[in-house]
DNA sequence: CTCCGATTGAGAGTCAGTCTCAATCTACCG
DNA sequence: CGGTAGATTGAGACTGACTCTCAATCGGAG
């Protein structure tokens, strides 16, 4: 209706998209853009940004909120779920919390609130990062 | 117990102290140090980025990571809690999910996780929002 | 009152991310 | 095929939030 008529596969975003489908952790924009370089694409740094920010309005990819400030992107499956994020290694996994949900819409019932959604991330430290 | 003992109440850590008692919602560092100016009290921006900083870390106040990477603060009750806030007018509630917590902790053990924590808040349009 | 480390703040610096806009590319058309 | 409108790109300027630096100041233990 608005706005999926105007994609085009340029080379640029087929380098990104492919750098993404390489890792399974979570990417800053700048390490992507690090990475492409590394591998002889040359792709400027604001279109590395202006193309993780539309396939994640898209929702083909999920944000994650750095500490810092910083946002890191993965691509994931689809369906709505969550992330178990290891704090060493970054490793990632994805996770789904049918409880959770069905809380969050009894919360929002509660307090009368409409239109809500929810941030959910779960940090820890992997079985191998723990063992040396 | 260790660190404790260095922290000085002066007239700039009290103001701001205060001034997060009088808000109840949410408030970026630019917000608190635009208040104190308007009361009159002179702190220096530095100064209430360090105390938000130092409060934060003592878990005095609460931090919420706005989509802008901006950080908001909040004075709130100690006790592990989330947050419903409202997009339009950042009218926010404490809420308690006995329910996630113990879900959280099932997700951990069942990836073989340590350490974990987690970050959640929810996000929807308020009922006085909502009308009008 | 004295002294010393804690604290402050003006301003420079950092850094992720956004904007600008001319050059370039693509899809489509005749 | 060549022509053209509109999407896309990227170098570099810019923004905005936050941190650092360091000399001046403060506060409280003795
Ligand atoms: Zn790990
Ligand atoms: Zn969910
Ligand atoms: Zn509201
Ligand atoms: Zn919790």
């Amino acid at each position: 209706m608005s706005e999926s008529s105007t994609l085009r596969p340029t080379r640029q975003r087929r380098a990104i998209t492919e750098a993404l489908a390489g890792a399974s952790d979570f990417q800053s924009a700048q390490d992507i853009h690090d990475s492409l370089r590394q591998a002889g694409e040359k792709v400027g740094l604001a279109t590395v940004y202006r193309t993780l920010q539309a396939m994640a309005d898209a929702g083909e990819v999920d944000v994650l909120q750095g500490s810092g400030g910083e946002s890191a992107y993965r691509r994931c499956s689809t369906h709505h779920h969550h992330h178990l994020v290891c704090r060493s290694c970054g490793r990632t996994v994805e996770v789904t919390g049918p409880a959770v949900e069905s809380w969050a819409e009894a919360v929002a019932r509660d307090h009368d609130f409409a239109e809500v959604s929810h941030s959910l991330e779960l940090f820890g430290i992997c079985a191998d990062c723990r063992q040396q």
